[in-house]
DNA sequence: GTTAACCTAGTGATCGTTCACAAAAGCCGT
DNA sequence: ACGGCTTTTGTGAACGATCACTAGGTTAAC
């Protein structure tokens, strides 16, 4: 704050009421002079010196319940008591928008100086500069990173597999896989593992339907399937993705399993009380979330995190598999 | 600190060393007359002078996708947004364990001078004492406070006099409510309002069965329904809850609305694609979020909140409710 | 033309802790 | 009993901002 004053030739207090007051009460001239030198020094004020003068946090807390959510939240739950068995402090926010708009509060975040570290729940478009240049925070993003390291490889890769495997062995032949947004290093990994299994088996994949995780994702592509595509089993991105796979079956008239066998993802806690109970992959979201945590937590502490490489998923057959239909043209 | 070190007889630096190293490095006698100089001042360092000598803050970051989630998630994502609109930070905790061990946390959290307030998510078991005693943090619980004041009364009450309503007008006269964990104002609160309108329309309940927002409960009350009961219509605590009566329902061989009328709430992303779709409520959970944020918020400022009462919620009528059965005894 | 009133800018102290360094105290062998 | 060494304790400055107060410069009214 000192140099900013220097530079504009004012008193460190001037610099002071300019930030504080937005320059309400300043001379034209000075406020323009000490505008241009916060902007030339690229100056920020220090919230935590603030605070110890104002004895004013800025900071609210949120209790969240230990169980019971599903989706982002499970694996929210998991990395804030990570962080807090660590001894730091989570602070969450959420950002819409796009993957560039999120890229840029990340960004923010990472050089305010208010955070040691950024985990990223959410696709961050920052593809170019993976470390920040340089002093403040690391940035680590989720599911696990795009190097198939970490998490990564354990936990996606082999369920497809499983899954793809046992409906091989009740006979399906020919597959399609609903993917869940591409932005999510989870649905690029388990359209990949999709894809390797279905040529490792020799199978056949009628394709891949790009999909945004929502349940009208699965049901459009079931409804789109052509006429006798041969198509017995489909891979879905998520449960709730798989919940709208199974209703556009039932919609055309198709039973599940009969006809055609779902697969679902995340094993929500509906899954098993669908009907037909939903076939899914369960997944112990709170301790991804915990994991990732850990990660970033060895970064800021400059150090390579350990991977324990015990499996975080189990597939769970249930009624929406069963064994490939007898009639029905393809197959063998 | 001085005081504390004046009361043990020391320099503020040998009470620096003692917070820091546990002790480690002082004399046993020094050790203990800090200690003891600690307990009776009632002494806590400040973690943000600290913060602002040693350069760390001790805080990382989360980045939360802003929609697709769910339950929880969706109401945090609200308060969160709101938090930081009002120029605060939110800081998440999640806390396993029973309502007493969160409400511990709660006042310890609330004692630390680290947040200006606290805003719970989970109930939490602090009857005695509404506003902690004085100087630190403001708590306001959750979903809506008992006094069915706030988002309360317009958020809660009236959908289930909606959805018992159109069901009668159906022909239901015979209903079952599984309610969500009394715990939670919310399901405190729907509870209620289930009696109340039963009272008021002079339809009959065959009770209400205790739950605790899970599928299972749901599947359990309609399982235990003895033979006969005359209860065509059952509504859940929640889209779970909702999905496990369903279930529950076709294994008794019952069909679903054609026997028995099922209603959920929240408006699940997968109660639409649900066979047959669920009739739920609809609740803008980011607004109900948003708001008890901003009732936290104001709580902090000394003011009390206004309370904008738009509805934030909406009935939404699919398959899973229809008219009541013809044959069946009881009713009319 | 003087004085009061107001607006703007500057000076030094302060928040609560840790860092860097210096001083005192204890332990040892000779 | 006295240097040398290690362990324990004390002193003052520093982190980066705001607060309380004071000084100078304008404006306005008499």
């Amino acid at each position: 704050m000192k140099e900013v004053a220097r530079a504009a030739g004012v008193s460190h207090q001037t610099v002071s009421r300019y930030l504080r007051f937005e320059g309400a009460g300043l001379k034209e001239a000075t406020r323009e002079r000490v505008a241009a030198a916060v902007e030339e020094l690229g100056y920020r004020p220090d919230p935590i010196a603030r605070s110890m003068r104002t004895r004013r946090t800025g900071r609210l807390a949120v209790l969240l319940p230990g169980v019971g959510a599903s989706g982002p939240g499970r694996t929210l739950v998991g990395a804030v008591a990570a962080a807090r068995a660590a001894g730091y402090a989570a602070e969450v926010l959420s950002v819409g928008g796009g993957a560039r708009e999120r890229a840029e509060r990340l960004a923010e975040l990472a050089g305010s100086g208010q955070v040691e570290g950024v985990l990223s729940l959410a696709p961050t478009a920052l593809g170019a500069a993976p470390p920040p240049p340089g002093e403040a925070a690391v940035v680590v993003s989720a599911d696990y990173d795009d190097r198939m390291r970490g998490i990564g490889a354990p936990a996606d890769g082999a369920p497809v597999a499983d899954l793809v495997a046992g409906l091989a062995a009740g006979g399906h032949r020919r597959f399609l896989h609903v993917a869940g947004d591409q932005g999510f290093a989870s649905a690029r990994g388990r359209r990949r593992a999709y894809l390797e299994i279905v040529e490792r088996l020799g199978l056949e994949s009628h394709g891949v339907a790009d999909g945004d995780w929502s349940a009208e994702s699965g049901r459009a592509a079931v409804r789109d399937l052509p006429e006798g595509s041969g198509v017995t089993a489909v891979i879905a991105g998520n449960d709730v993705v798989a919940a709208g796979a199974v209703r556009g079956a039932l919609e055309r008239g198709w039973s599940v399993p009969g006809d055609i066998s779902v697969t679902g993802w995340d094993d929500d806690p509906v899954a098993a009380y669908l009907s037909p109970a939903l076939t899914t992959v369960a997944v112990d979201l709170e301790r991804v979330g915990a994991r990732a945590m850990e990660r970033l937590i060895a970064a800021v502490h400059g150090r390579e995190a350990e991977e324990p490489c015990e499996p975080l998923t189990r597939v769970v057959w249930r009624e929406s598999t069963g064994p490939a239909p007898r009639v029905r043209r393809g197959g063998e």
